[in-house]
DNA sequence: CCGGATCCCAGCAGATACTG
DNA sequence: CAGTATCTGCTGGGATCCGG
């Protein structure tokens, strides 16, 4: 893949392809957008999106670990976890507000 | 826009999905890249990708569909397709530019 | 030789049952 | 409540053949 950066290349794909991969899960940008409305526990997330609890501890920890998002556990009984978004995810919502208007205006007339 | 349809898991959270699905082919987003240089045939693009044939073919058909690229068929022999933007294609553009550079920033010091 | 159709298999999402 | 473990099915990307 890769696209050949040997010695003459314009700067290639790339960086592109990592935001790319980082939302390449079927579920990551429905999530941000519902962050992106404030901290949310687990469930009202799995409530919110109809996501099944396997997928979303799933999509999470991949979001997480992408540092877009992040988890509070609060260490006690019963379980609570909030999801919040970092500031690198917070740097993101433009193009996610970008992607909507854009998606509004193709598709608009359906 | 429904945020959620109870009965079913089907959730149309936001217009972003619509995007989201649209781009969820693995090169989908490099390909609308190397197009943003200018018309590229079939060969050029898979050179440039590294991507199977079978899998380019797919994923161009896709772009195709969603009425981001145009497809120029000479329907003679040696065979020449030519894929370029449309304008919904170039009105796309920005998002790229934008996640490019959210990329570089988020990714700064890798 | 160029572009595409077909088949095959990895990887991911969904469902269910179990745990702290 | 918020996971983890596991099994299964489907999507969709890669390798291989096909038509001109």
């Amino acid at each position: 893949m890769a696209v050949f950066d040997s010695t003459t290349n314009q700067r290639t794909a790339c960086p592109v392809t990592r935001v790319q991969q980082m939302v390449a899960g079927k579920w990551k940008i429905i999530l941000l957008w519902h962050l992106t409305h404030g901290t949310h526990r687990f469930h009202e997330l799995q409530q919110l999106t109809g996501i099944s609890k396997g997928t979303l501890t799933r999509q999470l920890r991949e979001l997480e670990a992408d540092g877009l998002i992040q988890r509070h556990v609060f260490g006690e009984v019963p379980p609570r976890v909030e999801y919040s978004l970092t500031d690198a995810g917070h740097s993101f919502l433009p193009i996610l507000d970008q992607m909507a208007a854009w998606s509004e205006q193709h598709f608009q007339g359906e």
